[in-house]
DNA sequence: GGATAAGCGAGACGGTACGTCTCGTCTTTTG
DNA sequence: CAAAAGACGAGACGTACCGTCTCGCTTATCC
């Protein structure tokens, strides 16, 4: 795990390093967001960066790795948790962030950088852990409406996003039929109706 | 509107012109099994088919244009619709059934194709043809269970089977979790649960 | 002796082919004379030819292949042979000649890289044909000494000739001391007088 | 001052940095024997001598200067003198010894590097320096050949020498051919006709 | 049935990305 | 404070791929 290790590790902030190392993120999302993730090059980015490519690959190793660390650490930060007083308010703002999400070129990059790599024992840590954070972190929505005895205890809260998550990303990747609020309102209500449905 | 043009134009079947046309789908479909739709390049596939590379660009023009044009050929070929008597009992067998296709490597190859293009006018008409086609196939475990009284009139049948498949794609896509009987069986009950709880 | 033997190989003159190939030639005797062989690279070359690195790399594969392929066209152009009418005067017209060779860029430079490449089995062949024919082709001056009565016959001509070239060569190379006029003299003297003494 | 000086300039044998000026040298000479000179890199020394490269730049400034640094350090052990007794005996078996020496790593990278270093001011006064010193050494064999009456006083012991030694450079670096016992005793032989010739 | 057009095999070539490697410099950390 | 550690800028090297082009030959069609 050298090359995701490598950028892990601290560079002394502030140094030359972390320059380099800030200049070649900031330049990927650009570049990602103006080509699309599998169009993106090595040169796009280091000409973005006035950074050499054989800092790039010193680093970096490939560019599914760079693509995959710079995806990874922009998704820290994760779409903001809606605190609506419901669950169907909660679930329908959450759709529709997630469908302006994957409108968005870091959302699309991101998206398609998972999709798309190929897998390899640290690949498949780094998405394990990802989506690991990221369900721990969506899952409030549901523990907040069974303490507000929406939903019955022992609701399975991975299961309820998925439901409400997975046609999202259906639409985004296979039929790429435009979505709308309309249609996150329809999705949070289905889910709701499945999980009440379910007690 | 070209490249589609010259594949649907008729070349006088039997020719060597079709034989060429014939090996090269062939080995597109054989290359993007074993390597992956964004692998896949013209040299892997002229060596496969035994076609020089430069007819294959006098005929498709670019690789894109290829890929469109095996998919568009391959969408022809749909899954086996179960019949299975009830209508839980035909989704889970079609969950299974699309679940072990997305494990094939030519399914997977299909469906990473179809997420991989880059957009044009002939791809967005080619992808909805496609689309339009499945679910019309589709749609008749669903007529089928109204016919039979199982579900009332006037379910919505694109947004059941969307609901079936959707978590199938989004895991083959993003999570990249393994798939099982069980899950189909899960599936199949959740669509059942919400398409009955609708009524 | 893949490059090699493509190299050999008629590309139908006139072509394209021939275009390039007489570009990269020239350019490389340009380059080679400029900077040495050992500090000359593909680029260098390839931006002098006008030629895309590209195009060098699928045609020679190599720097030393290519080096190769240049000094053996190089070899066909001999120094002219002088015809004084004396054998000390044919030695001392040749040896200044020679001397005036090596002070030529593509003299050195093609004196360099015949000491400068790695031996393989091609370019250790290319280096006795090119010393078989520049020998023949010099020993002339000895057997129109011989013809003349002034040497005996059955004196060994390569044995002579490298008598004489010898110390300009090693000059050249390993003390670099500059050489002139007169010491072309003193040598051609010392070879009549070793060869006399002979008989 | 002169304190400080004493400390950059003479390396106190014993002290850290003379340990890392011979670990540097011993992989000079081990990487100069298994790789050649040309193909030598400071990364091949780094790593032998256990030294960062860039402390070797620091001290020597550039590969060349390190390899010619080592190569004439190396040389002041100059070949060993024959005493045979006659001039004809000395000659030849000096001739075997540098043929053999040519064929020894040391001796053949020593060679090589004098014949393709970069001339600077520096360089051109080592190289004079060298020459200066080896032929003071070698004339001995003249002038012991004198003082037995075998040449005429007023013998050029340089000239000589250059005669013995060139074709055996010659061979070396330009024709490759190999050199037994018997040339070295042809060489000798040749050499001392044209001296006694020359009376 | 012979002329002719259409397409194929063969093979470069211009462009360009990729990833490896080396050189020599420069900065950051450590003894 | 000087040496060690470790990037970094610069750039060559060689491989692979994309899409274009040219040439000669073989088919399939058309007069």
């Amino acid at each position: 795990m050298t090359a995701a290790e490598d950028t892990t590790t601290q560079r002394r902030p502030g140094g030359r390093a972390a320059k380099v190392t800030e200049a070649v993120h900031a330049a990927v999302l650009a570049a990602v967001a103006e080509l699309g993730v599998d169009k993106v090059g090595i040169p796009d980015i280091s000409r973005r960066a006035g950074v050499r490519d054989s800092s790039i690959y010193r680093r970096w190793g490939t560019r599914e790795n760079l693509v995959l660390d710079v995806m990874l650490t922009a998704s820290e930060r994760t779409l903001p948790l809606p605190d609506t007083g419901t669950l169907h308010g909660d679930l329908r703002a959450f759709a529709t962030g997630l469908i302006a999400y994957l409108d968005t070129p870091l959302g699309n990059g991101l998206a398609r950088a998972l999709a798309f790599v190929t897998d390899s024992d640290e690949i498949v840590a780094a998405r394990n852990t990802f989506w690991e954070k990221r369900n721990a972190h969506n899952e409030v929505m549901i523990t907040r409406a069974v303490a507000r005895g929406e939903l019955p205890p022992g609701t399975d809260a991975r299961l309820a996003l998925e439901t409400l998550v997975a046609p999202i990303h259906f639409r985004h990747f296979l039929t790429r039929q435009p979505m709308d609020e309309s249609f996150a309102a329809e999705l949070a209500t289905r889910v709701v109706r499945a999980l009440r449905a379910q007690g």
